[in-house]
DNA sequence: ACTATGTTATAGCTTATAACTATAACAAAT
DNA sequence: ATTTGTTATAGTTATAAGCTATAACATAGT
């Protein structure tokens, strides 16, 4: 199948006529004829009704055309974009699980670019949505945790993708609360004393991959379970129900007015949050600035970084 | 630009050299360097770095695999869909602003199916995605509304398109309200009848596109305003708020359990219902039959239909 | 230092095939 | 009947994708 192709049948269908078509498209008409009996032979299927009056789709046609308009409107929105040779504006995206230094180091590395001009793009979205961005070549670098349980599925998955994991440091859950919940007076909590507060997770895009689940301990069942799509509602609902969410214990404070407070959690588990990327793909000059600023920002969380290199 | 220039492309990305690549792509390595040296010139930019050691993606190289990916995945779905020769599902599908008519006619139509698969679909949705589904091929027929007001705008859209417009019937406007309504005691209300109540309309997609605005009249300035994405909410809102809604005056008792009363609107305007399709495609068999039975409804709510044979 | 093995690029040839010309076969209107 | 419109077929030509052989260079191991 060659992109003319598909080219030429969308004249046809829009001409209602091979002649027409192959005028409109500076060619002979036997050419064109030629060109589409080709790919009916090897999509094996009619695709057009000739009559010697003209041609219209048949059935099967209709249902090509709807695929044939993707691979075209994304072939010509590519031409549009290389045909004028603009010179790329400097450009960087990651896509990341909500964290606060995530977007932290964001904001350093935005503010010390040189250049007026750039397209630089901060993902913070669902788990899954991190590969799908990593694969389409959406984001550079991803931000995620593994842990115990989620460790296997996630590693087939970047397995299968071509994308690998570098740690980055091993963090204790923690839970984060509104500043008057009565659990601030601990020094640390148990799942126990968790059981009458609801519990605050992230709104996961597709109800049945378990597996993505953002929060630690996910698979633990909440008496009262909220749903949020928005890291400011679930700041809302701290304060506004009392509830709780589980996550790494890092949390800026310039984001979040003292309102929250973090709070150890009493688990035999740990998590450890690292990067994702293509396996064979080199950072950008870029992504290493930025990484370089991210290690420097979780080092004055007070973590300690994973160094292979050492 | 060739289909195979992207997938070399990425599997060179992938295996992160010209040699693996080749392998794997079942052809010699000097053909697979002058395919993507032949791409490069085309786009006039670099994509690959190349080193003694291997190969890495430039900036530009990044950008453009994002393109790429977008065009190869739809490349694949096609493929997927006609390597197996399934026989096709009889399928069909409209998109339509709400109406009534458009929803009794369409479960008609799949009443009377004697197959037992089908991929049939009824988009009830914004204008603009109603030209949307048409020129994807997502839809067949679309159905909406031309008046004064919006004609020209419209016309224009589908010129630029190759579709058509076919008036199936004119109708005067009605208003929409809630049986507790006091207005249900008025034999027709006028425009200042109407101040005093919440104007209730749908989104549309787009702020800006205001002559896509789906409701007849819909640029006289309402004092209150509230809209909503979905047909049985404004239901609801006409019996919680006593709002009201401005539209065609077809609607189904069966669907609204009579609580929703039309009132003829007292202004000097009317609409044209009509289906919009592709200019050179003829209609399906089952197009044709929706339209058949589409019209019938239309008569059985009293309304004449405009037909061009006579 | 030399060899073996890895990388990508270049030159020239072969071959596949897209598009061409000329013509056929047919339909509808004048 | 003739003209003018369809699309399809046969045979030729020309473009260019892919091939083989080889060059140019880098790295690792003797």
């Amino acid at each position: 199948m060659r992109l003319e192709q598909l080219e030429y049948l969308e004249m046809i269908v829009k001409t209602g006529s091979f002649n027409e078509a192959s005028k409109r498209l500076f060619m002979t008409q036997p050419s064109l004829s030629n060109a589409i009996k080709k790919l009916e032979e090897e999509l094996k299927i009619k695709l057009l009704l000739r009559t010697k009056t003209g041609v219209s789709l048949t059935d099967d046609g209709r249902e090509f055309m709807s695929y044939s308009k993707q691979v075209t409107d994304q072939v010509s929105l590519l031409q549009e974009r290389y045909k004028k040779h603009e010179p790329r504006k400097k450009s960087f995206s990651v896509s990341a699980q909500h964290y606060a230094f995530v977007v932290s180091a964001f904001v350093e590395l935005l503010k010390g670019l040189d250049v007026d001009e750039y397209n630089f793009t901060l993902r913070e979205t669902e788990t899954q949505n991190i590969f799908d961005d990593l694969n389409e070549f959406k984001s550079e670098i991803g931000i995620l945790y593994l842990n115990n349980f989620n460790e296997k599925v996630l590693q087939k998955i970047m397995k299968e993708n071509d994308l690998e994991f570098q740690p980055l440091f091993n963090a204790k859950p923690h839970i984060f609360v509104g500043y008057r919940n009565p659990l601030i007076k601990k020094k640390s909590v148990k799942l126990a004393d968790l059981e009458d507060y609801p519990y605050l997770s992230y709104e996961q895009g597709d109800a049945n991959s378990f597996f993505f689940a953002e929060e630690i301990l996910s698979t633990i069942v909440h008496k009262r379970n909220i749903k949020v799509s928005d890291r400011a509602t679930i700041f809302n609902l701290m304060a506004g129900v009392n509830g709780y969410t589980i996550s790494s214990g890092i949390i800026s404070n310039d984001l979040n007015d003292d309102k929250i407070v973090a709070i150890p959690l009493d688990v035999d588990d740990s998590m450890t949050l690292g990067l994702v990327k293509h396996k064979q793909i080199e950072l950008s000059l870029t992504a290493a600035e930025y990484l370089k600023i991210l290690k420097r920002h979780i080092q004055n969380y007070g973590f300690q970084i994973i160094d292979e290199n050492n």
